[in-house]
DNA sequence: CCTATTCATAGGTGTGCACCAATGATTGGT
DNA sequence: ACCAATCATTGGTGCACACCTATGAATAGG
């Protein structure tokens, strides 16, 4: 059986990129789920790494995340011990979280499965097509609501 | 409020494609959304247009989708007269699906909301770019398990 | 001929994601 | 001192997506 894809769909960057986004996410999925973690998690220990320690509502802010979400995605990173939650003391209605050791060291571990994913999905590339295509991946995700 | 997004995140190709994909993919949704549809129901019409009349396990295989959710596509691209489906007299266990013209205008009208939608995500890029990103996109889409 | 397989169908599950309203504690404005 | 707004939290909802099982009709292979 014949399984090419119709070219009516292949034609249409936007749908390319929507299955092509749709692999990577699901590969990066798979290498998260064995921990019992899934984007989210990986997203709030890079924000608090790179960042510094924030409030909850300030990491929904940058993640474009419900806060209501956020506080189940830090009921599971504090349980692992990654990140802790303290009262603000000058603002007693924040909590300042802020990442663990081990934080930092299970960020490094999904950062280095996210680079294998990344080994898998741009492998018909080469260096500096990767370089293009990061480029201008970088681009549009400036141009991108954060929602 | 700082709502820049973290390097550690925006330097990993893979989590720009899989939000970048996410966007185009939420966009495309929305357009047609108030038809009432989803991806599926443009992707299936496509098939059919590009490749002429399919046994439903074969829309399956060609799409990588599960058989029970073809049936349920199906059922609304007939109720909306888009496609129609006939016991295939060879062998009367296949139905063979067969595109209208009403459905033909309808795909039409789907590429067009889909080209919209490329524009708004494309925008940071110019024409020679979109091309090779185009072509990124069409070789990584190549290697990726059909599922 | 009859048994195993194929095909379409019906009905259901689980997961990830995003969003919403209500609540209690705390703060800021006036 | 009070009222309105802010923040974290709880306990939901709804949707898209992918997957699974069981069933009946039809076919194919020995």
């Amino acid at each position: 059986m014949d399984e090419t894809t119709p070219p009516t769909l292949t034609a249409l960057s936007t749908y390319l990129l929507s299955r092509v986004g749709k692999a990577a996410r699901n590969r990066l999925g798979e290498q998260l789920a064995p921990r019992g973690l899934r984007l989210w998690h990986t997203a709030v220990l890079a924000a608090l790494a790179d960042f510094g320690a924030h409030a909850q509502r300030d990491l929904a802010a940058r993640l474009g995340i419900h806060a209501s979400d956020v506080v189940k995605v830090l009921d599971e990173l504090t349980a692992a011990g990654w990140v802790e939650r303290a009262r603000d003391p000058a603002d007693r209605r924040r909590v300042r979280v802020t990442l663990t050791p081990a934080g930092r060291a299970a960020l490094a571990e999904q950062e280095a499965a996210a680079r294998a994913v990344q080994e898998e999905i741009l492998a018909p590339l080469d260096a500096e097509e990767r370089a293009l295509l990061h480029d201008f991946l970088l681009r549009m995700h400036r141009e991108l609501p954060l929602r």
